[in-house]
DNA sequence: CATGAATGAGTGTTCATTCAT
DNA sequence: GATGAATGAACACTCATTCAT
């Protein structure tokens, strides 16, 4: 907090950072954590100081993802009161945070696998946390406009979570759309197929 | 010759079997040859007579997961005239074959990161023929109905296998959706959200 | 003997020469039987039916190559009735056997450390035949002439064979020596040096 | 820092010294790491801590083997001026290093054909650098004194390095001959068989 | 706190050998 | 005789982890 000069982030930052992109690149199993120790300009056995396994620094690094999402995207959605607006707002932050370059949600996706059940238990519960809170603004959202007949609003939340997911896949950051883009068509497809909507959004 | 019944399928197929739900399991990575060999009652040596390395057998699993996708989702849509309908068809297709348990999309889905170069780019080449063939479902669909305004088939497209795509993580066969109760609710979302129909269907 | 016609030679014969070619170029130990069976036109386990396992070809191979060195050597000598010009005769017939292109001679040489203990007695015995005939050589030629002071005919005899020995080694077929000069070179440096001749040979 | 004696060498030159026996005994290619790790009192992981592959342990048994030739034949022969006592010495360094239980001289003339090509190519420089100053003394041996009619410096050459190479097979360290025996009678035999000189030494 | 040498279980892969056909 | 699929022990090498300094 006071240090003198914020030049360089600290050594227990540079581990994550540089760990998330490695995890990203090659997937958390084919990464050695002499990889991870090169990248953030370590030794081997140092790192250990800091993270005691390979499996910690997976853990520390979803638990981190799982909080901005949770931080981020409450944030925005409660900057508004309309319901379906903040529907709209939240995929916009998710979208964001998912391409800022953390690299962190990406983990949080693809390598869940390699976490020990115990593990496994801690970022599952941290994960339905954040679907309740999704599954909350959704059905404001429904209980505040009238609804398509035969929608399900739990699959419509997974319809959701995977086209935002799939976004880490494909984006280009040189390609022709924004986050911003993407989240907009997005929101759109969804309450025009969900929803009866006087088209005036 | 006269075998009594095939009742047990072949070694090269036990392999590929057992490996697919290993790596889906566990993740390329972390499955070791000696895990797929036991699973398909086999000793290390012998599977290296029939795949050369490891990656071969990834790679072997995944051009079957996208041979497989698009000979069943092309037959699928063929059964059908209408443009519209053929997406409905085919959307069915890709979750029946995506959850039908051979678990060989879903390796295509999380382990591609695990790849050599040269097996990537095969890869890549045959995805994109899946891609190309499913945005024609769409350009031809969209030109048989009038588009909502503002609507992407880019972004459609990928939406569309995000979402699909996503199902592999979260379906439970013992759940209360069936494949198809997904697949439908999917193209109503979809359609309903981009195309202008008289809401009839 | 009476094949009607010797258009291929026995696949043993096809054996025993691709495995010479191969252990010269890369070693017994770094040769696979695969190796020797693809070089020889067969499959790996047809091998096993002429040779019982890799070291009977090695043995194999060994015992030809002390056999042709014997056969040849003593003909060439018995083709002359001087002591010391036999000697000469011999080590020319000794260097052209040597670098004939039949290898058998150099994997007796580089590879016997290969052997098992049995086998190697086996080879040991034969060896000491040839060298007890070449020792029989030098000693006629010794009675014959006489000897400078000092001379020692074991050192003498291990002297010509590391000499002679030592040609495979740098011995290149399109350089400016043949065979029959070299072994000519050799000759003289090792009569002047250790008998006492009118300078008239 | 104060270590009361240095009773033992260090792990690095153990691994080295281990190696240079096995591979002398049983060949590189027949060596496993594990038998070199178990001789030099150490675990097979911590083999590769010193040297990455196995093949670096050849490669600098082998070029440490040729720097100790080329220092010791070197300092040897320039403790005298005259041309014809320093091939003396030489040689007598020469046979000296090959059998002084080293052993690494003897990797360097028989397990060549293990290395890499890159590796071999390294190793192939300072050969010549040794064959080189080899051809030196000859000359300058030759320049001092008359030579015998159709004396090949060349052939000369291969005809010493030859024999004495050979000496490595047949030394017995219980038998009769010592090394300095050896090295001068084939100085001896050399001289006399090339150079015409008083007979006074 | 930090280092880096050392560990050893475990990995993908090799290959001489076997054997039913 | 000949085949080639199958075997399994052994190989070189990797790497998360430990620990004396």
């Amino acid at each position: 907090m006071t240090k003198a000069a914020p030049r360089e982030r600290s050594p227990g930052e540079r581990v994550l950072q540089a760990a998330a992109r490695l995890f990203r690149e090659q997937g958390y199993a084919a990464t050695t954590l002499r990889d991870i120790a090169r990248a953030a300009g370590m030794l081997p056995g140092s790192l250990h100081y800091r993270y005691p396994s390979k499996e910690d620094i997976l853990s520390a690094l979803m638990e981190r993802a799982i909080d901005r999402l949770i931080e981020g995207v409450q944030a925005a959605a409660s900057a508004e009161a309309d319901p379906v607006e903040r529907v709209r707002l939240a995929i916009l932050a998710h979208v964001r945070i998912l391409l800022s370059r953390e690299d962190s949600v990406y983990v949080l996706l693809y390598d869940w696998r390699s976490l020990s059940p115990s593990a496994e238990r801690a970022i599952a519960r941290q994960r339905r946390r954040y679907e309740e809170f999704a599954d909350e603004l959704l059905a404001h959202a429904a209980a505040s406009a009238e609804l398509q007949p035969g929608v399900d609003l739990y699959l419509l939340r997974q319809f959701g979570f995977g086209a935002a997911s799939w976004v880490a896949q494909w984006f280009d950051p040189k390609g022709r759309y924004t986050p911003d883009d993407i989240a907009d068509a997005f929101f759109r497809y969804l309450t025009r197929g969900t929803l009866k909507l006087d088209e005036g959004a």
